[in-house]
DNA sequence: GACCAGGCACATC
DNA sequence: GATGTGCATGGT
């Protein structure tokens, strides 16, 4: 076992250790996560959350449904969820995509093998890296780590990983170091979310995080 | 009133 | 290729 992976495991361990399992995604179906991951761009979540709401009061929270939306009203819809326009354009260009290519089949678009679905999304204008990786991971059950700013934030924190690294490179740093264990990666992207938010933005909070006594970089 | 939130596309240098 | 900016709501 590399050191990577030992401190990964490590990481991983006392994160879990400390806040538990974190029950991300918490949608009902799989296409309500791949629409949530369209809607959460940038976006609080009890936001994102509204907006769901609204979608599913209006019994359109579907493929086909959604797709047959005037493009007004679906951006009226999402509006609780913010830049409601762009992401109005970007959700239809999804569903388009995904009657095209899968009949909006969510079984379909499972079955095609991993990178090859990661290619199809990132083609799709208002999909990039991390809504992809989402889709794959949090809807479908691929194992593909998310990597966000959070997870940035831990890792060079840290000293994890150098200044410079890339999405594909931190991303790779996970996957290269862990086994591909969808559930594996789902827990642990939630969880370094969980203590990006809750310790460590004040330095006072270094107390008793659970990353107490790593490494650590001069700037909350 | 500033700042942020489970980003991305596009313009500009 | 690296920054900067628009998108836009709602909570802190």
């Amino acid at each position: 076992m590399g050191s990577k992976t030992a401190a990964l495991t490590d990481l991983y361990d006392r994160l879990f250790a400390a806040y538990g399992p974190q029950h991300w995604w918490p949608g009902e179906s799989p296409f309500e996560v791949m629409v949530g991951a369209i809607l959460t761009q940038n976006t609080a979540w009890a936001n994102l959350e509204k907006a769901i709401a609204a979608l599913r009061a209006a019994d359109v929270l579907d493929p086909q449904r959604l797709r047959a939306l005037p493009p007004g009203r679906l951006a009226e819809l999402i509006r609780p969820a913010g830049t409601f326009n762009v992401k109005a354009r970007r959700l239809r260009a999804f569903l388009e995509w995904f009657e095209g290519a899968h009949g909006s089949a969510v079984d379909s678009l499972r079955a095609v093998a991993l990178p090859r679905a990661r290619a199809s999304l990132l083609e799709i204008r208002g999909i990039g890296p991390e809504t992809a990786d989402s889709i794959l991971l949090y809807a479908l059950g691929h194992p593909t780590f998310v990597v966000d700013a959070y997870t940035w934030r831990v890792l060079r924190r840290h000293r994890l990983a150098p200044d410079e690294t890339g999405y594909d490179e931190l991303k790779a740093l996970f996957e290269d170091n862990l086994p591909a264990d969808a559930a594996l990666f789902n827990e642990y992207h939630a969880l370094l979310v969980r203590v990006a938010k809750t310790s460590c933005r004040a330095r006072a909070r270094c107390a008793g995080c659970p990353l107490e006594g790593l490494p650590h970089d001069r700037e909350p």
